[in-house]
DNA sequence: CTAGCTTGTCAACACCTGTTGGCCTACACT
DNA sequence: AGTGTAGGCCAACAGGTGTTGACAAGCTAG
């Protein structure tokens, strides 16, 4: 059933991964078919020959998987600190924290991608929080949660403000940890 | 010493208003002259002769006076509180409003705006929090503070998460007013 | 009334974008 | 060895971009 490996799966892989990081660096505006073959050393229509165009090379690009813990078998007092703790993992290891800056960094310039994020959201954050607490409130304590660690991601990978940057794993998970327990607890 | 009122004048404001909704539903790169120029029923090369260029006009339009409130004066127990309010209050009502999500929204693409954001931060944000607390600790107090409200309006306002959305004024105050309150009082 | 400056329009420029089709090269199979 | 096919490159397209300059109309000062 496997298919046999092609020679073109290098190159493929190639040109994924050089779009990952422009996508990353400049958004899915500014980061040019042309800009991204060139990072490849391919040809550009060779990136329309293998993703047809460029919406299906970025759809390609973010496709993530974010594994989040289970929190219903976690100690529920330190939940919090554990799913800040997990969170910057996403975002500080590959492959995932390419992809997530990329979907950050273009959320705000398309509204396709807006979607792509309320979908990761609701598949993936929110049934995560539903293993935890009471379900009924969950989708409001999922927001909220989100609001603040988003945050963090907003002001420490693409503001990059300074106080924030300055910060180690272990102070965020310390400060912020604490919030995203208490949402998810239900103040 | 006061310029006479010009003919122009009139034009001039209705570019500036057009160019704010055009940036802030668009986003800098989406947001073209020419569109802006045929809201304001006006041709494009007018907004080059007022404005010099695009990147003039962007910088006209996100000119931005936060006027934070005086937290040195404010009830030390209800700061977090009182903040938040502000904040929602800046980010729902005109003009601010469309100028915060224009900066927001373009901030994610454009190093440039970046670099406004960082800015906005370091002379109106953290002076505000300099009035409160411990001198020493406030840059990193208000890069929490900030990490917090600026989640908060990315989810409500630019994502657009259902949860959050639905939260009333009063409620988000009631949740995110004590997270804020904790990281302003150094937690 | 006339001269001059302001306000505005039109057309074009040079550039960059995603995308396409034709062509050459080199491998793999018979 | 010969041939079909997949991998890759080149040149060009149509459309959209910011920006510019020349030119027409209209107000205003002398």
């Amino acid at each position: 059933m496997t298919e046999s490996p092609r020679r073109s799966d290098a190159t493929r892989a190639t040109i994924l991964d050089a779009a990952r990081r422009r996508f990353a660096a400049d958004g899915f505006r500014r980061a040019t078919i042309r800009s991204i073959a060139a990072d490849a050393d391919i040809d550009p229509s060779m990136v329309m020959r293998y993703y047809g165009s460029k919406d299906g090379l970025f759809a390609a690009a973010v496709d993530v998987e974010l594994d989040l813990p289970d929190l219903a078998t976690a100690d529920p007092g330190t939940v919090g600190e554990l799913l800040t703790r997990q969170f910057l993992v996403l975002w500080e290891q590959p492959p995932t924290d390419e992809i997530l800056l990329t979907l950050l960094r273009s959320a705000v310039a398309d509204d396709a991608v807006v979607e792509k994020m309320r979908q990761v959201f609701a598949g993936q954050v929110t049934p995560a929080v539903l293993r935890f607490g009471d379900p009924a409130d969950a989708p409001r304590r999922a927001g909220l949660v989100v609001s603040q660690l988003l945050g963090l991601a907003l002001t420490r990978y693409v503001l990059r403000l300074p106080p924030v940057v300055a910060l180690t794993s272990a102070e965020v998970v310390a400060e912020v940890g604490p919030t995203v327990q208490r949402y998810l607890s239900g103040s």
